[in-house]
DNA sequence: ACCTGAACACCGTTCAAGT
DNA sequence: ACCTGAACACCGTTCAAGT
């Protein structure tokens, strides 16, 4: 057809799928259909399904740039790395079911993340041990917290809006007695579009937990 | 065959299938079959497969037992259901995939957690938004966190330790000018026996961000 | 109420073959 | 090197039928 079939091509067709209709829509057999090309040409740019969703988590977290930088203090840096993360996640709504499923070890640009934090808690003072559950804890919360911001673009805007206040009714016609505060809070519950929450509050409250747990160190 | 064939029964096993082998080797043919019985007789019990994976999740979560207690400072019972959380996760290697695929709003007994979750930080002093901001953050973060410290036991603790020993040989032979930190960590980044710093070091970065966050609300 | 049998529409993947 | 065709073993699910 247009073009050449390339690892590329697909990875980003396949995200685009992904964050259209959720990551269990991408398929190697819609995909291929939607490239206009037999299910095996994938099994030519890709050994295996496990691969593509690799070549999708890389591509995600490519690109982040990070610099490790001696002089800027290691809060800062950290920050930084977070909140892109948190960013990306906001920006690719399939973005934190990739990340779960994926194999971590598998993908390039991750370990790369991973290792600059590792860097930064180790300058902090923490332990070696300490270190490794610090990185995995940071990481994994700025999936967990920003994946949870966001709703899957079944059907544009309108469809999301909808989704929402169906979400928000059945919050609210929960038995009162037994769920009191989701009933009550079934509005703030739902709202979502809050960005801005996300990335200073959400972020700084990822961070702080970290950075009570370095002045301890120092005390 | 022996005894009927009852919702919590297939439960069971089910979460029998999934500590052993992986979520994914949880299907509803699979499962039929060990409890020798057709697969359409579990469409009776169960509305679908998602509903299958609820009914694993709430059975994971039940029977936590959270008393709010008004009397008691908040930190505390959140320290306590956390600490149940963790506990749990780490005792069933695929509750944290169960809790990951599932729609939580589904879950009973999560949303009875995450109701008193919500108790316990307005006491707090945090504002609605805040809160389920908070919450999410504890609850996602506890997941996260506990959920990384479990390997699937696949074949027995032998294997398990086999499988631990092949990770390291990954780790240590990246390129050590790509990934310095991880090449240099690669021991303590896959001891994970560590139950005991997940349970103590764990749990108090995951309550010092919030707990410091309080401190800025009263300050 | 509780379970079976046969069928449907979908998967991922292999393997030999084409250009 | 890059892609196709046919086939295999597996899914979840429906629907009519049995007891």
């Amino acid at each position: 057809m247009m073009g050449k079939l390339t690892r590329e091509a697909v990875v980003e067709r396949a995200l685009e799928i992904g964050d259209a209709e959720g990551l269990q829509a991408v398929t190697i057999r819609r995909l291929a259909q939607e490239l206009g090309v037999t299910p095996m040409a994938l099994y030519w740019h890709f050994k295996n399904k496990e691969q593509l969703v690799v070549g999708m988590a890389d591509h995600l977290i490519e690109g982040f740039e990070i610099t490790p930088d001696g002089s800027r203090p290691w809060r800062e840096q950290l920050r930084e790395l977070v909140g892109r993360l948190v960013r990306m996640l906001r920006r690719h709504p399939c973005a934190e079911a990739v990340l779960e499923e994926v194999d971590k070890m598998e993908v390039p640009a991750f370990l790369r993340v991973w290792d600059t934090a590792l860097g930064l808690t180790l300058r902090a003072g923490f332990g070696a041990r300490e270190s490794c559950l610090i990185t995995r804890y940071i990481l994994q919360g700025a999936i967990a917290l920003a994946g949870g911001s966001v709703e899957h673009r079944r059907c544009g805007p309108e469809g999301h809006a909808e989704h929402v206040r169906l979400k928000r009714v059945r919050f609210q016609s929960l038995p009162p007695d037994t769920y009191p505060n989701i009933v009550r809070m079934a509005v703030p519950l739902t709202e979502r579009g809050d960005a801005e929450l996300y990335d200073t509050f959400g972020v700084d409250l990822l961070l702080s937990g970290i950075e009570s747990m370095a002045a301890r160190l120092d005390g």
